[in-house]
DNA sequence: CAAAAGTGAGAAAACCTTTTCTCACTTGAC
DNA sequence: GTCAAGTGAGAAAAGGTTTTCTCACTTTTG
């Protein structure tokens, strides 16, 4: 039986502070002022208690610190990202940065559904977490669920905020700069970018600054987001007459690795011939890919535990100015780009 | 403003069953029992508050309720499965099973660092969970802390359990045997196992089923978890003399992701000449393989909504037999084996 | 030596809800 | 007209913790 339950005619019961105010001889409330180094008690008394408390297992009752305190410990992370490709990295970073502050995370899937969104919101809010953090699939949607005049604070990550909210978010433009500068020091020339749907805003953004890097005249191929599309695309340009690209940008790895597996069915050499870069950095497809894939990484690990630490920056009441960050990119060389370095 | 909101000098205040019971005129008491359908009053009095409570909004306080019932309404999802490939069905299915219970997740991925699993179960009792659920990446894995003589009901999901708890897992011979009968019923002879290292137990069980269903003379090769290994794989079959087989079941879809790729690019068609069944049904990528693979699912969802009904169930008090329960899987199929019905 | 200042520790209230107990009042029966 | 039973609703305690207030006692100061 572990030590820090007791077993009281058969029912087990957790340790509370009366516990340790009895084993150390002081009352309930010296006990509490000589754990939280509160109060005014001889030094000797201090440590007693807390030496008992640690020999005893005591840990205090969160629900009733968080009821007296109005603060739970507690966030929560709304997502419609059923697949969590996006969401578990950001997830990963939000629960890195406050575990650290004692702060745990509901995890709320809602697959863009307003009602189960709403449910989801409701029982957060009934446990008084301290804030939420809502994150997405998608820069440019919203969640399905009304989050603004929440009693808590709402930080947004990777998905729509509301205009006056706090709001991080990757740096596409960045990234697609990032990809081009780093084709043209290995010397290529003809680059094509073939990216997803025109709908997406981030497709816009990433076009924007792979027309302004590469040069207007170089040209953009808009389609979906699949392995499908990166064949089709490569089929199309090589079907075209007139002089072929040597670099690809990829509007996505899984574009990417379809274009990869197309050139090199055309025994077109990967990356000899030609150099692809991929985006999303998505590990089972970019490492997979013969030759893994050179691609742009988010960061959203970075973004979720910046997201984690304003929400609680806000919980505590300090100010966090309003306003969208757009955290830089960076780019993960492997092997389909020729190299880990830039030829001279 | 939000009317479920206070604002009173400034600063926002949940409001309280004192507010409900001031604006029905009657005492907190007969505002609890009337909200909570208990005690004894006027039909008249239990509408009035009920609709009262509407009004303002009212919403109870988890905290204060979960301090007196010694139920947060609240358990804990523990995994090591970083990348979530597992873990996010198992908790997609146990969020579903619970958010009807009123019951919320909290999520916490320890890495495979006890140290952090310590603090993340420490975390979680402080916080009162009632109960959790060890999950991971492996069946005969432990999750590297001890869930044993917790002061909470422990249920485990896909990762090895202590001998009396209750463990969730998916039935890898059942999946096995579904695939060989499936290449035997659309009328495939010679099938080979490609799988993973030998050193997990789903591959032993899922050999042996295979050895047992499709003849043991049939040949199983150990590998890796990968489609390099699929591919190379393919290399030794076909760099034999003797009888090429007409079928592949495969460790994972991976794999047999690895081995389609291999085959198509030696001019062999899949499926007219040579069927493929993957195992996990992993979307991204069994449905982005060409063709799309024909793959077992483990139904990790109806395991973790299984998993999240019995560890309320402990919860609650309500007995559980202890023991290894196996969930038999489901064969999903696609196009990689030939049509979507057996040959006759 | 008396008053003031300082020190150590406990009592009680507060956080919000639920539940048991009690009380006053009404109704029905004899 | 009295007593018992029934009805409606409030008072109070409990749950575990923190914090403010108070009190008794000791030390310093003039």
């Amino acid at each position: 039986m572990r030590e820090d339950i007791l077993e009281i005619g058969g029912a087990k019961r957790r340790i509370t502070i009366h516990d340790v105010a009895a084993a150390a001889g002081v009352s309930i409330s010296t006990a509490s002022k000589a754990l939280n180094n509160n109060g005014r008690m001889g030094d000797e008394t201090r440590e007693r208690v807390k030496r008992v408390a640690m020999e005893i297992g005591f840990r205090p009752n969160a629900l009733a610190r968080g009821l007296l305190s109005k603060r739970s410990f507690t966030i929560g992370l709304l997502t419609n990202d059923t697949y969590g490709r996006f969401t578990l990295p950001v997830m990963a970073g939000v629960s890195e940065a406050l575990v650290d502050h004692g702060v745990s995370v509901f995890l709320c899937a809602i697959e863009d559904d307003p009602a189960l969104g709403q449910i989801h919101v409701e029982a957060m809010l009934d446990k008084q977490v301290d804030g939420i953090i809502a994150t997405g699939k998608r820069l440019d949607r919203r969640l399905p669920v009304d989050l603004s005049n929440l009693p808590v604070p709402v930080v947004y990550a990777f998905t729509e905020g509301t205009p006056d909210s706090v709001t991080f978010r990757s740096d596409d433009a960045h990234g697609a700069t990032l990809a081009v500068q780093w084709l043209q020091q290995i010397g290529r020339q003809r680059i094509v970018h073939i990216t997803g749907p025109r709908d997406f805003f981030s497709v816009h953004e990433r076009a924007d600054a792979f027309s302004q890097a590469a040069g207007v005249a170089e040209p953009v191929m808009y389609g979906v987001w699949s392995e499908s599309w990166g064949h089709e695309a490569i089929a199309q340009i090589w079907s075209r007459s007139g002089e072929k690209p040597d670099a690809l940008f990829c509007g996505n790895d899984q574009i990417a690795r379809g274009a990869v597996d197309a050139l090199r069915e055309r025994g077109i050499k990967v990356p000899e011939d030609v150099s692809v870069i991929g985006f999303d950095n998505w590990e089972i497809v970019a490492a997979q890919t013969r030759p893994p894939l050179t691609t742009v990484d988010m960061e959203l690990k970075e973004l979720g535990r910046q997201a984690g630490l304003t929400v609680l920056a806000l919980a505590e009441g300090r100010p966090v100015e309003p306003g969208v960050r757009k955290l830089p990119c960076r780019l993960v060389v492997r092997q389909s780009c020729g190299g880990d370095s830039p030829r001279k």
